[in-house]
DNA sequence: GCGATGGTATGACGAACATCCAACGGTAGG
DNA sequence: CCTACCGTTGGATGTTCGTCATACCATCGC
């Protein structure tokens, strides 16, 4: 591994791709697409799934370098790293999010 | 089943993720980017796996609604699904194959 | 210090997955 | 019809994944 040719390296897609590939990552992801830290005790997180389940997914998402943790006390937020996502892998992070962009417009008015 | 509904109303971003989050159907689907059928005996599915895990990747690509198959004699010809794809999750085949787009670029004059 | 809150670490378990191997079915050619 | 080729199907297997439950650590408030 650690083979840092002159592209930028790190995260690879197809750690992106399938740490997105859950519904639940997924959502999150959406959620935090705003590229504003959200709680992880939000009350955006209501999957019905344990407490350990959460910081599973949350693990996952952060190994596969798509999001930091900010600790604050004992309250962590957590952060998507939409710049370098879109720089690594441009309108990746926008396809995702188009589709629950598509539910909000139609939905309103 | 219902695989004869045509319409890709049924078709899943958590499936289409879960499809290429894996390095092999992610390289067939970057190979199929340009819209065309290619063989499933081509030159280009040199993964140095079995034969059947390929019709198993084949497999999850289409019941993702991500391709279908053209039989034309003993030979099948796989086609990835771009227009509907683009129409549903406009940008996503984009972004995931802008990855070995920008390796192109650059090397070739 | 004690209790409450917020989050992590570990272990277990069933389901899904990727892979291989062997056998099968359909088509082209002699 | 028989052989060769192309691709699928089914079974077996080891691994990864998602989930839970419990235990554990850190911080806040009294």
């Amino acid at each position: 591994m650690a083979s840092d040719e002159g592209v930028p390296s790190g995260v690879d897609l197809v750690d992106v791709l399938r740490a997105v590939a859950d519904p639940i990552r997924l959502r999150i992801v959406q959620t935090l697409a705003d590229g504003r830290p959200h709680g992880k005790c939000g009350a955006h997180w209501d999957f019905g799934v344990h407490k350990s389940t959460m910081t599973h997914h949350f693990r996952i998402l952060r190994e596969a370098g798509m999001t930091r943790t900010i600790v604050t006390g004992r309250t962590h937020s957590i952060q998507l790293c939409r710049d370098e996502l879109d720089a690594r892998f441009p309108g990746l992070i926008e396809a995702l999010t188009v589709d629950c962009r598509a539910r909000s417009v139609g939905t309103t008015g």
